[in-house]
Order: C-alpha cells, then sequence, then structure tokens
DNA sequence: ATCATAATTAAACAATTGTTTAATTTAAAC
DNA sequence: GTTTAAATTAAACAATTGTTTAATTATGAT
C-alpha cells in the first residue's frame, strides 16, 4: 500500500527522472538496444509516447541518461590529485576507494558504462566514454609517474597499472550472478549493496597495488 | 586480384564458415542487437536466406559460433594444471601467456564473449558463459590456494587475484581506440596484433602479480 | 542425359521497432 | 469560471526486424 503511494508521489514530482531511472535499470540488463521502448513505458507505468516527448528520441534519452551521471567519477579524482598534502600512495589509496564506492553505488550506470565502450555502434556515444575514461587515465597515470620520478615506486608500466586497478572493478562490475558463485552467495544475493564484498574489493585492490608499486627496502 | 580470388575460394569451400568468420567480426564491432541478418548478408556477401537455412536463426547461429570457441579457452589452462612438473608461479606464469596470447589472437571472440558477460538479455547464452568463467576461476583459483598452502604465496584473495588477472585483460579487449590511446598509438593501428604490445601485456601482468603473491624473504 | 538433392535467390511475410499525430485530459493563471 | 498551455493518451505511421516461401539454379550420382 504504502510503497505503490510512494511511487505515484514520486512520479509526479518529478516523471522525467523516473523515467530515467527505469531506463537505466533496464539498459543495464538487457542493453541499449535489447531495450525497447514499450518495455521501458511498461516497466515505469508511463505511455509509450512519453519517452520521445520527455526526451525526443530513444538515443537522446541515452546519452543524457549517460551525460548526467558521466560527471559523477571525475569530481573525486580531481579533489585527490590537487591534495598536496596526501604522498602519491595516500592518493592512489582514495582514488581505489572512491571507485569502488562510487562503482558499488550505481552498479546499473557503470553497467551501461561498460557497454558503450564495448560496443562501437554508437560512434559519438562511444568517443564520449573514451574521452572519460582517457581524463581518469592520464591523472591516475601522472601520480603514479611521480611517485616513480621521487623514487618511491617500482618502475611500472603506469598506464598497465592503471588498466589493472579499473579492470578488477570492472570485472566484478560485468555479472552479479559472476560475483556471487565468487563469493559463494546465494544467486539472489545482491553483491554490490554487500559492505562485506566492498571491503573484500578495497582491501584486495590496495594489496595487490601496494605490492606491485612500493619498494621494499631490503634490511 | 588476388584476394577477391582467395575469398570466393575460400566461400565456395565452407560458405557456412565464412559468414560465421563475418558474423564474429560484426558481431564483436556492433553487438548482436545491433547487428541485423541484411547487415551480415551484405558484409558476407552472401543472400539474406542463407544464415536462416544453414543456422536455422541468428540465435542459433550465434550459439554455434560461441559454442564452437568457447572450448579454446579450457584446453590450455587443463593442460597446465595437470603438469606436475611446474612450481605454482610457474602455472600461473603459463597461463598469464596462455591467456594474453590467446585473448589478443581471437579479439572479435573476445568481445562477444565479454558482451554476453555483461548484458543479461539471452539467459542461456549468459548461463554458459558464465559456466565456462567459472570453470577457469576455479582452476586458477586452486593453484593459487595450493601455493598458499605451501607458504610460497602470501595470505591474498585468490579469486579476486584471478579477477585482476583476467580483468587486465578484458579490460584491454573492451576497445580498440582504448588501448591506442594507451599506447600513444595511431587510432589505425592494431594493438591486438602488435607483438610489442602483448610483450608488455605479459610482463605487466606477471610483474604485478609476482609481487603480489610471492613471500620477499628479508635477508 | 536424367534425376534427385542441395544450394541459392528474390519476394513476401508477420511482427516489432522508434516515432508521430491528433484528440483528450489535467493543471494553473487570470 | 474561463482560458491557455502543458501533460497524457490511444491510434496510426513508416521503417526495419527475423523469418519463410516458392521458384530457380547448381551439383553429383546413376
Amino acid at each position: 500500500m504504502f510503497d505503490i503511494c510512494v511511487l505515484v508521489v514520486t512520479m509526479s514530482v518529478d516523471k522525467k527522472e523516473h523515467i530515467m531511472h527505469v531506463a537505466m535499470e533496464l539498459f543495464a540488463e538487457k542493453g541499449f538496444e535489447g531495450s525497447s521502448i514499450r518495455d521501458l513505458a511498461q516497466k515505469a507505468d508511463v505511455n509509450i509516447a512519453m519517452v520521445n516527448y520527455y526526451f525526443g528520441s530513444k538515443e537522446k534519452l541515452f546519452e543524457q541518461l549517460l551525460a548526467e551521471k558521466a560527471q559523477f567519477m571525475r569530481t573525486k579524482i580531481e579533489a585527490v590529485e590537487s591534495n598536496e598534502s596526501l604522498t602519491e600512495i595516500e592518493k592512489l589509496d582514495h582514488i581505489i576507494e572512491g571507485y569502488v564506492t562510487r562503482f558499488l553505488t550505481q552498479p546499473d550506470f557503470h553497467r551501461v558504462f561498460l557497454q558503450e565502450l564495448l560496443v562501437n555502434q554508437r560512434a559519438n556515444l562511444h568517443q564520449q566514454v573514451l574521452s572519460l575514461f582517457e581524463k581518469n587515465t592520464r591523472d591516475v597515470v601522472s601520480i603514479i609517474e611521480k611517485g616513480i620520478k621521487k623514487k618511491q615506486f617500482k618502475k611500472v608500466d603506469p598506464q598497465l597499472t592503471f588498466i589493472s586497478i579499473v579492470g578488477t572493478i570492472n570485472q566484478v562490475m560485468m555479472s552479479k550472478d559472476m560475483c556471487n558463485t565468487l563469493m559463494h552467495a546465494s544467486v539472489n544475493h545482491n553483491p554490490y549493496q554487500d559492505p562485506k564484498f566492498k571491503k573484500r574489493m578495497i582491501e584486495h585492490i590496495k594489496q595487490m597495488v601496494h605490492a606491485h608499486l612500493i619498494i621494499t627496502t631490503v634490511s
């Protein structure tokens, strides 16, 4: 009873955002091409014409969906990099925590993001996703390079080190089922909302990156 | 002239395989839902009806495509694991080399594989891909666990260590363009056929996994 | 050469796609 | 209460989808 009530209120307050929210869920599961406007309309409990009324087209909806959420990845990393009081390894630790936290709290968006990175169907969106990725790469790589120059880090491959960090996170974002078998959890379990899983992810990546980067001084 | 000639011969020898080959290319770029049979027929230079004639349906073609190529990942890893003369870290090194080699030589298949892991549209294929992934996970995890038990490896997270290995490779398989900007190469460059890139990948992953796993004995 | 089977084709099929229209309802301003 | 604009609807639209059909061509065995 109450749930339905809340839903109705939410919809009337901002139906547009409601559609975007449902669209994100649908695209994350079925993919952009795999989701029809009729599916979306039914799942969001709105008329078919409303999508085009609000967004102009299915593709425009998708663009707006990505554009709105894309910036959230950038803010954190920029704040960390400009903080002069942190050492390079501390910066990386913050970035790792920030990445894992943000990705796990918005798994649907991240899966849509990955789809667009993987598929080359809509060229403009693919490029948009790529340029966002490049920015993050440059920032993290420059931190690692600085650490190497300061002789605090081993002479590793900075680019591929970044790839390993995001690759680890992306791999677990790819499939909820995969994560569950990984954690020996039931199929109904949602690993992305499990604080234990989050902690496990952060500790693993930190541990690996530390071992990979930090020079072990032989006593 | 010669190229066309070879193409025609190849097609008449086994038109079915020709279609599968072109389909793999198309699916890898545009995705399964994003590719139409008419696109495929035109690109493969065959009649539209031939796909259904040979495979029954578009989905059957896709299933056969995955099933035929799926096994190639398993063979190597099974051979390595059963080889008793290798130490655990040697086994991992072999597996890393095998993975990188196989993935880079068949980027199209691997991208299709990743799409199916990411999207949950065709449930049976998604499950098929998942079970293949699980097998590989179990094998590699058991090697790492054995190394830990023998006190040769640090007490790491075996599952997530595997995730990091394949996650690193999968990340570079996601986008050719991403790799090129990573390597500061031109957009026309094909990183997956570049032996330098392959070497760089193998060395990075080995270096990272070694640092992560091997206990540094304090002298 | 004849026949039977396989391969190939163009055309048509029914279903679904994203999108638009034109009518109706709702809401707010005056 | 009237008016005006926004919101919402059901229906129709044209295009594309995967698939099938029915006719034609090619192939190989007898």
